[in-house]
DNA sequence: CCCTGATTCGC
DNA sequence: GCGAATCAGG
């Protein structure tokens, strides 16, 4: 395969909207995440954020067996502040993360109207979409068989056997899986516009 | 182990 | 220009 302009255009698309190396050649087909990397850097779109920031781009590579002669940098400084909710699955929850089951269920009077949850809600209707497909396929993992890398979103109410973990591969670091990770905190752009 | 992007270099 | 191999890291 080739860089058609169509493709290039679409790279840069799906580039923009912040997709993957990897599901960006997943896209296009015929190309592997690499090679959509070596493209996007020969584009010069490498760093995604602009606008003057210069960006310190990360020479790593060192102990390479054919590498010549590599600038060395100095320490990069980056900040990562995480500060996840990650719920404690015990053998009471305190309050369930707002699934679209807990959502319902929780510990509302049947017949009662949902309560407007302070900020329960605001979670984009994909987000919820996605959560629901994504339990459909779940891994329904206990307690017992969750790992490092299994999505640990408690599904349904501890108090049953109607109770699992996700169990899907987390993302990268984060306790939940892509999708949870979608629902379990908005970082800033959740409230777009929805005005009106 | 899964994934991410970054870099190098033979082609 | 291209992208596999490799590296660094979450």
């Amino acid at each position: 395969m080739s860089w058609t302009d169509e493709r290039v255009e679409l790279l840069k698309k799906m580039w923009g909207e912040g997709q993957s190396a990897s599901q960006i050649a997943k896209e296009l087909g015929g190309v592997t995440r690499n090679a959509v990397i070596g493209k996007v850097h020969r584009l010069g779109l490498s760093n995604r954020a602009t606008g003057g920031a210069k960006a310190d781009a990360k020479p790593k590579a060192d102990a390479k067996p054919k590498a010549a002669a590599k600038p060395k940098a100095p320490p990069k400084v980056k900040a990562a502040p995480k500060a996840e909710p990650k719920p404690e699955p015990k053998t009471e929850p305190a309050v369930a993360p707002r699934t679209a089951q807990s959502l319902r269920k929780q510990i509302i009077p049947a017949g009662q109207p949902l309560p407007p949850q302070p900020s329960a809600n605001e979670i984009s209707p994909e987000a919820l979409a996605k959560v629901n497909e994504v339990e459909k396929t779940a891994k329904k993992l206990s307690l017992m068989e969750l790992t490092e890398r299994t999505c640990k979103w408690p599904v349904g109410d501890p108090a049953t056997d109607e109770f699992w973990f996700c169990g899907l591969p987390v993302q990268a670091g984060k306790p939940y899986c892509e999708a949870h990770v979608g629902v379990a905190f908005q970082p800033m752009s959740a409230r777009r516009d929805r005005k009106r």
